[in-house]
RNA sequence: AGGCACGUACGUCAAUGGUAGACGGCUUCCCUUACAAGGAAGAGGUUGGGGGUUCGAAUCCCUCCGUGCCUACCA
């Protein structure tokens, strides 16, 4: 047997995905079942210019964990991929690339710089869909979809002139976010608040007809260039007088009136505040309230326009600042100026300042979909967000306050805007030019010059990539989808508007359940972000530890946010290596074993292999029955086993990835390793070939088997390598809707564990020698005898049924403690010199010590023991004294409390019995 | 400015109102033929502070302190 004693996940790693992908095992047409269960999900497509950063690597395992367990669980399968165009990262990206070269997107027109991208997306796009590839993702890259694939974009433009026919797309004239950098204009989503140390400028303006001055206060002094008015608040009393009053605005020869407006607050500043409505949102608001005019002083290229008078057109915004604060001290005009900390709009992509600026763009009406999205969730609670609290109400609370939505940008990477012009300047909503054509009775047109907000694309995808508006196969088999899992930034950019848009279009919301992901935080508690160079690399991750380690790390991770700490994965790595070892174990000592024929599903434990066992020909003699027979251990190991798989199953079920990996690490490694494989051992690795050690082995076999199938959506790397190694595995043990596939792990029916196998007398039994055992290595430890030490083991148990089931694991026990014999009695009787230990039940525990024993530690660990019991003993009296705990907690808690006293006491007696014969 | 979370061992995190756990780290012993990436035995917590509800609180309520996140039109 060749296995070297420590796991290289390279290896495996190399050799399983490829061929799982080749035969088409990620594909859900592998299922044969027409009766099948579906289970679908549809990725979070990354953006075409991305590579794998640690979220994705998180949201992708979880994904990935549910699809493999599912598709083991015999459901239809489709965990369906594809790529978003990501309009302006994109495009941002080519154009530096031209930049390298001179050279400038317009120097190569519209057409040939969408060329030039597509080319550098076939060149160097979708990085990560090879990175994906190394995660494990069990994807169905067969149906692999990209937004702006033809199909795709059908489905865009079927959906924009539907919701301009119904008028819920239109064109108007207003403020937007723009950016000066990229040239287009941006939603509020795509703009982040920033804080920033600023000023703030205390401007005078001269008052019409008197010497009196009004002060403005404001942090962009630039923009009073083109302030229309000043706007007071109706109640104050400082400026009613004013009301109505004319004022000269400096640097110009306006002048600009007084007005009055609710949005004013009396307490800031000086109470009055310049209105600037074509560049600021609420100055905008107000003049459309006062019918002010717009003055544009500001264009797309943040430099000041000709409106803004000869001295300032040109300049830039910051230059103009500059200007304007000049002349107003030399006027004498500038109040004063004081620090001031407010927030500032960038452009999340480039970080450029939003320059607010009115501008004639394509914009969604959201009421009638925000009110079906809301009608979804409190007619069928759907989507179910998991963790509910906080993501359900912040969901429908953001789409309560929901505004129309801008959805043209101005770039060329994109869907360009299905609206054709005619000279006239009328406009032509259409699927295709032609029918454009026909609408405008002209072939005179031209098409919009903007494309879509990459959003509007995103927002179809759960449909669109099924095929939509076609009625395909595919469609009606997996939408909706099962789960969404994402990350909670993109809860309003994406989410919010896949539900309003499968709620529109299909009516079925998009998925039943969205399960939000925690965030990775870098080790210092920061987010991970590439500027702060803090991040962490996944692919470093896999290299240096190994995918399946890195995998089982962040699913535990779960919902809740992390910090980065790569001794965890450490310690999964260790973990991985114990699996391998003990597998290695089990295959060293298989000679003669194999796994028999296995049923489909093989849901139920491993049933088959232990009633075979027990209906063998077992003889007539007492000593053969037991060398068939299944030992404690053995029903212990089968007990564990079920309740592992179903404690599994319903975590899974309820998106506790958390729970889910404890309960696998602590049964692999605690009880099938620590104890499960020693307790074997006698039979396992026994010299002589027959019956019993092939049952054995078998039974242990079987046992790693089904752990391994547990593992295997977790780590399905380790898993695969090692179940193909077993003797015996093979298309048998697929599920049955699998029945055409080869061997593999990947197809095999998950365990789903069977309650009747659940032995709660073996497990209380094992437990009274595990005790056993923990209480001899206690003394062993504590009393320094050296490990080569073989020592005597007396057992008292009064108790005839505890007694048979010490008996029973006599060989096991002196193997694991190094003992030289076991001797199980009722009375227990043992030299002075010896350690002593209380045992489960009133049984006591004595290892004679002749010449070894200190009597002084003795007495010491004896009395540890004693206090820690009394200890517990005064809590719990101390809750039997308080009459209000027996009169009103339930009978059973009290009863308990009752019990663990009553045991107790019977403990400390002895112990006091063992410290008095020490004297 | 509002809203929402969170604060548990040295670190990272668990724990339907019912004896506070895991992993790593730490101490001691052991290269015992699956595994030193291992085994065994230990130490370590008034659950951020204070108050309340309850027979019983890490858990529910109030308050203070600290830390995050989201939303927002205060010039």
């Amino acid at each position: 047997m060749d296995i070297p004693k420590q796991y290289d996940p390279k290896e495996a790693e190399q050799s399983h995905y490829e061929r799982w992908e080749k035969a088409g095992y990620f594909a859900p047409e592998i299922n044969r079942d027409p009766n099948a269960p579906v289970f679908t999900i549809v990725i979070p497509p990354p953006n075409v210019t991305g590579s794998l950063h640690m979220g994705h690597a998180l949201q992708h395992t979880l994904m990935d964990v549910l699809t493999r367990y599912k598709r083991m669980s015999g459901f239809r399968t489709l965990w369906l991929p594809g790529m978003d165009h990501a309009g302006i990262s994109t495009q941002l990206m080519v154009t530096r690339a031209l930049k390298k070269e001179g050279k400038s997107r317009h120097d190569l027109g519209r057409e040939k710089f969408i060329e030039r991208v597509w080319q550098w997306k076939a060149e160097s796009g979708g990085q990560i869909t090879v990175q994906m590839r190394r995660e494990g993702a069990s994807i169905d890259w067969s149906r692999e979809k990209f937004t702006m694939d033809e199909d795709l974009s059908r489905a865009v433009r079927e959906v924009f002139v539907r919701l301009y026919e119904e008028g819920m797309i239109y064109r108007g004239n207003r403020i937007v976010n723009w950016c000066p950098q990229d040239q287009t204009v941006l939603s509020d989503l795509e703009v982040d608040k920033l804080p920033q140390a600023g000023k703030l400028y205390y401007l005078q303006y001269p008052v019409k007809g008197s010497d009196r001055r009004v002060t403005v206060a404001t942090t962009r002094p630039e923009t009073m260039l083109g302030d229309t008015a000043v706007a007071v608040s109706p109640n104050d009393e400082r400026y009613s007088d004013l009301l109505g009053a004319t004022l000269l605005l400096p640097l110009t020869d306006r002048e600009i009136p007084v007005i009055a407006d609710e949005f004013v607050d009396p307490q800031f500043g000086t109470g009055a505040v310049k209105v600037t409505p074509a560049h600021d949102p609420n100055d905008y608001e107000m003049g459309v309230r006062h019918n002010l005019p717009q003055l544009v002083v500001i264009d797309q290229f943040a430099k000041m326009t000709a409106e803004a008078g000869e001295r300032f057109a040109g300049l830039d915004r910051y230059k103009a600042r500059e200007k304007v604060l000049e002349e107003f001290e030399q006027l004498g005009l500038l109040e004063k100026v004081v620090d001031y900390e407010f927030s500032i709009s960038k452009c999340e992509r480039c970080k450029t300042v939003i320059e607010p600026l009115i501008s004639t763009q394509w914009f969604m009406r959201m009421e009638q979909l925000r009110d079906l999205a809301l009608g979804l969730m409190a007619s069928k609670k759907k989507p179910q967000f998991v963790p509910e609290v906080p993501y359900e109400r912040v969901y429908t609370n953001w789409l309560e306050n929901l505004r129309d939505w801008t959805i043209s940008r101005q770039l060329w990477w994109g869907h360009q805007i299905p609206a054709w012009y005619n000279n006239e300047g009328e406009v032509f909503v259409a699927r295709t030019e032609a029918e454009a054509r026909e609408k405008a009775g002209s072939s005179e047109l031209t098409q919009d010059q903007d494309v879509l907000d990459t959003w509007f694309s995103s927002a179809l995808w759960p449909f669109s990539t099924l095929g939509w508006p076609d009625e395909t196969k595919d469609l009606k088999t997996f939408y909706p989808s099962s789960v969404l899992v994402t990350a909670r930034d993109i809860i309003f950019l994406w989410v919010s508007r896949m539900v309003m848009m499968g709620a529109k279009f299909m009516g079925p919301e998009p998925f039943a359940d969205v399960f939000v992901t925690g965030t990775i935080l870098a080790a210092d508690g920061q987010r991970m972000s590439k500027t702060k160079l803090n991040g962490v690399d996944p692919l470093d991750v896999f290299d240096k530890f190994g995918v399946d380690a890195t995998r089982i790390t962040l699913a535990q991770v779960g919902s809740t946010d992390t910090r980065w700490n790569e001794k965890q994965v450490e310690s999964y790595r260790n973990f991985a290596n114990k699996i391998w070892n003990a597998a290695r174990f089990c295959l060293m000592n298989s000679d003669g074993a194999s796994l028999g024929p296995q049923a489909s599903p093989p849901a139920r434990g491993d049933k088959e292999n232990f009633d075979s066992t027990e209906s063998s020909p077992a003889g007539g003699d007492a000593r053969a029955t037991n060398t068939v027979a299944p030992a404690l251990h053995d029903r212990w190991i089968i007990s564990r086993l079920n309740k592992t798989a179903l404690d599994v199953g319903s975590a899974l079920a309820g998106y506790q990835f958390h729970e889910a990996v404890q309960t696998l690490y602590h049964f692999f490694w605690d009880d099938f390793c620590d104890w499960y494989i020693e307790l074997s051992k006698n039979d396992v690795t026994s010299e002589e070939p027959g019956e019993r050690r092939t049952l054995a082995r078998t039974r242990l076999l079987s046992v790693l088997e089904q752990a391994l199938r547990l593992l295997h959506p977790f780590m399905p790397y380790i898993t695969e390598e090692l179940w193909q190694r077993l003797p015996g595995v093979g298309k048998n043990y697929l599920h049955s809707a699998y029945a055409d596939a080869e061997p593999t792990i990947m197809l095999a029916a998950y365990p789903v564990g069977d309650a009747s196998l659940v032995d709660e007398q073996a497990e209380f039994e094992m437990q009274a020698i595990i005790d056993l055992i923990s209480r001899v290595r206690n003394i062993r430890s504590e009393m320094n005898i050296k490990p080569a030490e073989r020592v005597q083991i007396l057992v008292g148990a009064p108790d005839e049924k505890l007694r048979k089931v010490y008996e029973g694991a006599v060989d096991q026990i002196s193997r694991i403690v190094r003992a030289s014999s076991v001797l199980i009695s009722e009375q227990l009787d043992a030299p002075r010199a010896s350690a002593r230990a209380v045992l489960t039940g009133g049984a006591e525990l004595a290892v004679p010590l002749e010449g070894l024993i200190d009597f002084d530690q003795e007495r010491q660990r004896l009395k540890k023991e004693q206090d820690k019991l009394q200890a517990e003993a005064d809590k719990l009296e101390a809750q039997l004294q308080n009459p209000n705990f027996v009169d009103r907690a339930p009978a059973e808690r009290v009863a308990e409390v009752r019990d663990r006293i009553t045991d107790i006491a019977q403990r400390k007696s002895q112990l006091q019995q063992n410290l008095e014969n020490l004297q």
